[in-house]
DNA sequence: CTGGCAGGTGGGAGCGCTATCATCTGGGCA
DNA sequence: TGCCCAGATGATAGCGCTCCCACCTGCCAG
């Protein structure tokens, strides 16, 4: 049990106050709360005796200001409920904290490039050491080139500045698995309901799509395309079912994907048996649904680790430029999928 | 180190720059920058040319160890992706920023007291003005009464401290509506599946369910417990679908009901034909179930504002006891409940 | 026996800003 | 005309910490 503090002062405990019932200085109070190497293990415990009876904290604005290190990291991401970027958020913090540091977060309500400036000065003012843009960063803006040349920052699926370095998950990749998996099953071709084209993970699902029918030598159906709501999904379904032609459709999100099904039940179009579904995300609820969802995984968690760890290194090592880096996707077969019907 | 030397160009301006090339002292620059009235027009407008041409940016560090205020609230939340948290945090976001707040986010992974003692104490180290605590806070240590006592605090769907405010869907309500729902269209009585018990709003939530039924005089099923995920409403659904008098029954959660839907479909037990359903949260995905989910929808955004609004009144008075705040979830009704067959 | 060297420690000097008080201007009023 | 007050500005002193350097022990080599 921890006593009351014996401090009567309105004002919580300093640095100078642990030095003063530990018997040393003020200089090695801090040097033996940074870990510092050079302080025997004897004067160590001695401050630390002192910071637990006077119930010291360290205040972290008077480190900041003092060393110019906050020890923070800032991510901008854009203010939505997709679990995306729900996923993302936390896999970024769990990496953070893992390494020490703190996250702030911005988040932006638009994708303009102001707003994104706005939230990236925000950080700034709050000194982060790094960043890590999770928005789909399309236009790069004189400001926002200049702020990424001041703080070392790592862009999550987007555009990369001059200085920026780049994490993503193979977008591409995703959209040849859930293509491929379609084709194989005998769909003679696949039809694509797409994100926002100003997201670059939407038009990567896009372009990998394209390219696998491409490469077989399929007709390319014209694509459609939502904003990754569900009720997106729901309008593009109701357009789908009732294309006979359609056997077989890659949605570029999980959610818009229970959209699309969804229509395709109200049309009377059996899935998997008429048409087969393929979202991506692998959202929780994606096994929960009727027919359970076919999807493409993606490791967010890892993601986020592999931001964080390249942010690191950035930071260490502002000079050296690292490789770009992406994580692979993977295909997840469930119930919503199934070959095609010969007829 | 040569101090007299002017201003090079590795530091980024300070207050003492913007004062110079103003033609004023630093003080005066403080003044204009922060709204302060006694302060001539043509002043503040010399110092704001002076700021645009310098590129000045405030060093919150420096204000915050100076001033002792840092203009920022922490939210404490739990690291899950699952709607209903991510929802209630956007709403914090935008209304503290409206108030000119910034956030700081701790996230716990667990609900131990430690757990959330150490999220808040992270906050503390940051000069949070005020805390909002966004976790279904049970036992309230002796270390969290003196935090909450020294940083005015919020607690939103949990337990209050001596010296706390609380905010709250009424859960209970939450509850009484949907259950009452059910047996207006004729069931016998209703089933449910409650999230954890730690939980203050699932426990809540069963304490309506409970109170409707025994007011009406019907039986009260053995209640049934999830851990909020889709995957524990489907083994749990698993259990009720084999239950021939289950015609009813009100879900904690929506992404539970996902699972309890979705093992019934699979025992051969239609919804609602044989089983009505009712969720609480109307996630987006709700109404893109099938079928689209009869559910309680909760009012997260506005909850997140009531929150922000009530930590701004008890900053600003720290003496004044406010009341505790409700608001008032709403019912939804979809596909997932149909009138009780009569049999 | 002495110099040197390294690990430990203490003593200032700021970091950039705001609070406090002092100073200086300009009327309004007797 | 003068006095006084209020509004506008300036000077100074920290906020709590970390940096840089000086200092002081020991202990080894020369």
């Amino acid at each position: 049990m921890d006593k009351h503090s014996t401090r009567e002062a309105g004002r919580p405990p300093g640095m100078t106050d642990v030095a003063r019932v530990a018997g040393v200085s003020a200089q090695t109070v801090s040097r033996a709360l940074a870990g510092h190497p050079n302080v025997q293990e004897k004067t160590r415990a001695k401050v630390l005796a002192a910071v637990e009876q006077l119930g010291y904290r360290k205040n972290n604005a008077a480190r900041v200001l003092s060393s110019g290190r906050s020890r923070t990291i800032g991510v901008v991401t854009l203010q939505t409920s997709f679990y995306s970027r729900t996923a993302l958020t936390h896999g970024i913090e769990r990496a953070a904290q893992e390494a020490g540091y703190a996250v702030s977060a911005a988040t932006t309500a638009s994708l303009d490039t102001s707003a994104i400036e706005s939230a990236m000065l925000r950080l700034a003012d709050q000194h982060v050491e790094g960043m890590i843009l999770a928005v789909p960063l399309i236009h790069v803006s004189r400001q926002i080139e200049q702020l990424t040349g001041a703080v070392p920052t790592v862009t999550v699926d987007g555009s990369r500045t001059s200085a920026t370095e780049v994490v993503a998950v193979d977008q591409s990749l995703a959209a040849r698995l859930a293509t491929r998996h379609l084709l194989d099953l005998g769909h003679e071709t696949v039809w694509h309901v797409a994100g926002p084209r100003a997201w670059l993970d939407a038009s990567s699902r896009s372009q990998g799509w394209r390219a696998v029918l491409e490469a077989e030598g399929r007709t390319v159906p014209p694509e459609l395309e939502g904003d990754w709501s569900p009720e997106s999904g729901y309008r593009n379904g109701l357009i789908l079912g009732r294309i006979p032609d359609v056997t077989a459709v890659f949605v570029a999100s999980d959610e818009m994907a229970f959209g699309v099904i969804r229509a395709l039940h109200e049309l009377g179009r059996k899935v998997p048996e008429d048409i087969s579904v393929v979202g991506v995300d692998d959202i929780a609820l994606a096994e929960y649904c009727s027919p359970s969802l076919t999807t493409v995984a993606q490791p967010f968690a890892e993601m986020g680790a592999l931001a964080v760890g390249h942010l690191m290194r950035h930071m260490a090592d502002p000079g050296a430029a690292l490789e770009p880096a992406s994580v692979e996707p993977a295909l997840v077969v469930r119930a919503s999928t199934a070959p095609a019907r010969r007829g």
